[in-house]
DNA sequence: TGTACATCAGTGAACGCGCGTTCACTGATGTAC
DNA sequence: TGTACATCAGTGAACGCGCGTTCACTGATGTAC
């Protein structure tokens, strides 16, 4: 316990990140409901009091955690790369599924999220069509309508087998809805190759 | 208003149906969370007094409106057929975006139920064995094992373009995620036909 | 058939509890002189 | 260089509020006689 912490503005900025940290965390483990405001203070060494000198509301913070998740997502190697199947071989792996945390945050908040207000729905939004554009310019195929098909069924592919996948109770069917995906998303790119 | 209204035993198991049916819509309209006992008591014509009447906790009508709301689902004529291109496009049509409340369960409540206890977890997973087996089925192809990673990979590409689709708030966008999502399926099975 | 009574679905008030949010206060920061 | 003071990040107690749940009560049901 850093008992006599200093209270500069520079240290304003390092807490503000480690409840933003915390926050992405914590919603994508628990869900937006399953944490409160008080947990994820708690959990960035802080006391719930700070909490309007950083954010307006809980629903300000959201859309913050949401922001930097989905950027640090973007920075993912595997999709910097840009290639799908490689993506998605990374995606479905079961340290994924158990780390939903770390993971991705439609996976992981999708349902919830729908219904969220405009402002955190406008930030995936954007997420999303950077996505699909950065994934259909490698799809297999040559007709550019058919690449962004395929980008967008890939991805959707991805997203409901990890949901799926982590509502399953059975182990054995979790694995293998993450093993068939990706079988099936490599078929399909197989035969457009 | 029925003031007068019997209160036999014959009239609680109507009373029970009422409130799993709210529950299944509104459950699935506004998340677990996101709808109070005392608003599904109201929806069902009922003061929420009466609900321990009918249930132990929210947590266990949770569990029965969920069994009820999948198999509804398996009762769908496009799935009882078993062909999955059929149902492909009717899970992926607008309108079951935007009834959720009488749509697909996985793609209303997915991503809160991996949260959930293990009673509503394992109604879920024996669904989308149940699911899977009928789909294999009628999957395109010859190698039983493809035609599975097939069934699986296809019905999580639905789920999760569903989830997308109603995340985004550009209705141009999320109209493109419905329909490149059956166009994609649409390819990967004829690859195989 | 008629009457007394036990049952229990449903009512509406009340109970704790946890939550998001607010606020008076503390004390280190860093500026003004 | 020192000293007085304004600022403000962070604390911890407190605020309403809505929620799931409980409970004394009501009155129709339907059985016992």
């Amino acid at each position: 316990m850093e008992i006599f912490m200093a209270k500069s503005q520079a240290h304003k900025a390092e807490s503000r990140r480690a409840i933003v940290d915390a926050a992405a965390r914590l919603f994508r483990e628990n869900g937006v409901d399953g944490v409160s405001v008080a947990a994820i203070m708690d959990a960035a060494g802080l006391t719930h009091g700070g909490f309007p000198r950083h954010f307006d509301s809980k629903q300000d913070l959201l859309a913050e955690a949401l922001k930097q998740a989905v950027a640090a997502s973007a920075r993912v190697p595997a999709l910097a790369g840009g290639d799908l199947g490689t993506y998605a071989a990374t995606y479905l792996r079961p340290e994924h599924r158990d780390a939903a945390g770390e993971g991705c945050v439609f996976a992981a908040l999708g349902t919830e999220l729908s219904r969220a207000p405009a402002a955190v729905r406008h930030v995936l939004t954007q997420a999303m069509a950077q996505q699909f554009n950065r994934f259909a310019a490698s799809a297999p195929g040559d007709d550019p309508e058919a690449q962004r098909a395929a980008a967008i069924g890939s991805w959707a592919a991805m997203v409901g087998a990890m949901v799926l996948a982590r509502i399953a109770d059975s182990p054995a069917l979790s694995d293998e809805i993450l093993q068939a995906t990706q079988r099936f998303l490599c078929a399909a790119g197989d035969d457009r190759d």
